[in-house]
RNA sequence: GGUGGGGUGACCGAGUGGCUAAUGGUAGCAGACUGUAAAUCUGCCGGGCUUUGCCCUACGUAGGUUCGAAUCCUACCCCCACCA
């Protein structure tokens, strides 16, 4: 039910599988962020055709709406959403930083007010787990305390502690539901913002509070610079053992995704593959692009030649601007869709390069090409 | 023909003596976005330059009053409404 396989690997780099109760995932593989139980805009059946294996959603908003009970009524998320394949439920912890000013932490755990009516919801440890479970995804993430990316010494170590507290207080819960183990996995989060004493730690802990079938990496890509990031998944790579699955938390963008498989991340996830789909900023593979600028007017050719999803196969730069500027939501779908298949390509990509070999030189080119920016 | 209202930057539309190259909005242009408070947000948006500033041009047209006018006066042109 839960059991990951490495095929192969290349320096730190994995090519594996992860069986779930609803499939299989190939890694490394990037998980499209459905939040509300829809990635915005996109039918499931995009998503299949655009090779998504395993998708995310948000254990805050569905808690907030519909509610876990009414997802639980018509039979979970699965039924609920129709999607057929993994999922995977966030626990929340992320807003704990993202609605900062409009939550209150306390050892027991986050008071957060709704941004969108007021209303006042009360999220800990146990909590989480509960509407995670009653969501039913494949994996539930534990709920942790995510620090900004710059964080002094202090409040990393903050935030570290009590995540490892919370940890624990998640596994317990998790461990009294009824067959939980068998239908769930409850994956840890290793945080220590940007100091490497904290995030070895943090690591070195958590695994002791095992056994896991899948250890997250979380705070990272919250404001510290690139090469504390990279930094972090390199001091983090031995420390980690290989049996392990890795999820790289919120990221990323196309060049995030390639340097953190090669540093050993299996999932990622990120909101920006549709976030900057729907705001007309399209992922190539010489850099982004905007689709709304004018220079695209009358441009025949598609994002990318290169790409093999829905919206290059039929629709021009032309086409896609103009529904821009028509405001038609159309356009939000078509460029969401490139870059969901863009993202997932790139770990599809990297993989068939880990199973061949040639993936360090290859990615090393790949990133060239992006940032060299030559024709877009 | 008469009376009244009105003509402002690509468009709509504020402003009724100096703080006005001129509020807002739209359109346009450029950019940002990393476990989604985001189909959002930011910047630019008369022209030029030696660009934390300076110089041109500009509020229907022409002239005038004033130290100073989009704002006041005169004439003319045009638009709208009503009356003949």
């Amino acid at each position: 039910m839960f059991e990951f396989t490495l095929h192969a690997t290349a320096d730190a780099a994995r090519a594996g599988s992860l069986l779930l109760p609803h499939g299989t995932v190939d890694t490394p593989a990037f998980m499209p962020v459905g939040t509300y139980g829809a990635v915005r805009g996109l039918h499931p059946s995009e998503l299949e055709r655009a090779g998504a294996q395993i998708i995310l959603a948000n254990t805050y908003h569905l808690h907030v709406r519909p509610g876990e009970a009414t997802i639980q009524a018509v039979g979970g998320l699965h039924h609920f959403t129709t999607w057929r394949q993994p999922m995977l439920t966030d626990s929340g912890g992320f807003q704990v930083f993202s609605l900062k000013g409009l939550r209150t932490i306390t050892e027991d755990g986050v008071e957060f007010q709704n941004p969108v009516n007021g209303d006042i919801h009360f999220l800990t440890p146990e909590r989480a787990v509960e509407i995670q479970y009653a969501l039913g995804a494949d994996i539930a993430m534990a709920f942790d305390h995510v620090v900004p990316g710059q964080s002094s010494h202090e409040a990393a170590r903050d935030g570290m502690e009590r995540t490892l507290r919370w940890l624990e207080r998640c596994a317990t819960r998790h461990a009294t539901l009824d067959r939980g183990r068998e239908r769930q996995t409850l994956w840890p989060i290793v945080q220590g913002g940007g100091h490497d004493d904290l995030r070895t730690r943090s690591a070195r802990d958590t695994l002791t509070r095992g056994p896991w079938s899948g250890i997250a990496i979380g705070g990272l890509s919250v404001g510290e610079p690139k090469p504390r990031m990279h930094h972090v998944l390199e001091l983090l790579h031995p420390v980690l053992p290989p049996t392990l699955p890795r999820y790289l938390m919120g990221v990323g963008f196309p060049p995030d995704l390639l340097e953190g498989i090669a540093r050993g991340i299996d999932l990622f996830d990120c909101v920006a593959a549709t976030r900057n789909g729907r705001h007309g900023s399209a992922w190539t593979v010489s850099g982004t692009l905007n689709i709304r600028a004018a220079r695209h007017r009358t441009a025949r050719e598609p994002i990318d030649p290169e790409c093999d999803c829905e919206t290059c196969a039929r629709f021009s730069r032309a086409y896609l601007r103009h529904l821009f500027m028509a405001e038609d939501m159309l356009g939000l779908r078509l460029v969401s869709i490139h870059n969901v298949r863009f993202a997932i390509r790139l770990a599809e990509q990297a993989r068939a390069r880990i199973l061949d070999g040639s993936f360090t030189g290859w990615s090393r080119n790949w990133l060239e090409r992006y940032y060299a920016r030559g024709n877009e």
